[in-house]
DNA sequence: TAGATTGAGTTCCGAAAAGGAACCTGTCAA
DNA sequence: TTGACAGGTTCCTTTTCGGAACTCAATCTA
């Protein structure tokens, strides 16, 4: 399959790849949520190479997923922000920062770490069922055509016991 | 900045993009979810060319993402399964997933839907803080060095007013 | 018992993407 | 009139990917 084939596939995860799922641009929107707006920061933070960079935010921009807004006339220049769609990727950005946080740490523990202000405590997400509240566990959850499900849609029969 | 040096970056969703972040990775994580185990049929439902299969498997199993299990002798042969580290993508998997079906999907819906079978709801995530329970919004949250931070991390200064 | 099959890769080649450095374009300030 | 600043583009080299063919060991199958 053709990277740009990934953005019709009957899959949600691939359509979310096929706009994020590539070296940089997940990290160029880390830096969005931490403020970041500009070109010239984007490069210095990053160390990506800019016509890299230039690439990554023009796609994201098409995506809807930043937003270019004006900052000054004369001459004019634009900064990069996120767009609501670009703001509802925080809880995966929180469930892959949470996984790093445990898994890709050194044994002094994490290097950042973020306070629910709401509490005051230092926080993890915790992914929990929409209708019930209870947390997810992948055991505990089917998988099942949808609305939007081509006729042919392929669920993988399962070898042997479940996981 | 090169790619290799990803993962000694004082950032978890950098070191964890060094493991996940790349073009096809995520998509064969998905597959392990979905009850996908061997290579065949890895390569059967994503079209990725095989030499690229192999090598990502090789570098999942080397991150401690997926286990090698064998599932036959004479002839050997070796099937691939999450581990406890891969099973933990859980929630970060479902993040992305509902991402896109609620802004990648067509007028139709989403293709494919999730049941938790707990409350026999059709769900989806919410990204509640560990400590209060309530659901996290991102203007809620603030960053701050953790215990493995190094001496120079690179906090961005806000421009402006916060987003 | 020769030949096909199966599963899991490896090799090779041309095309696409990334890394790095230099260059370009308005505008203003010295 | 020279320099700086912000935000890109261009050019060239190195890596990685896509696709097809090949390998290899251990069975089935005729």
């Amino acid at each position: 399959m053709r990277w740009e084939e990934l953005d019709r596939q009957p899959c949600s995860l691939a359509r979310t790849l096929s706009v994020l799922g590539d070296r940089w641009t997940l990290l160029v929107i880390r830096d969005c949520f931490m403020g970041v707006r500009r070109f010239e920061q984007f490069e210095a933070r990053l160390g990506i190479a800019r016509h890299v960079l230039a690439d990554r935010l023009k796609k994201l921009t098409e995506a809807g997923v930043l937003a270019k807004v004006p900052y000054q006339d004369r001459p004019r220049r634009e900064e990069y922000r996120l767009t609501e769609k670009g703001l509802a990727l925080h809880p995966a950005l929180i469930a892959l920062l949470d996984w790093g946080d445990r898994y890709m740490a050194g044994p002094e523990g994490p290097p950042v770490q973020r306070r629910h202000r709401t509490c005051g405590h230092v926080t993890h997400g915790v992914s929990v069922c929409s209708e019930c509240g209870e947390p997810l566990d992948p055991r505990e959850m089917s998988v099942e055509p949808g609305p939007g499900a081509p006729d042919d849609l392929p669920l993988p029969e399962r070898s042997g016991k479940t996981r």
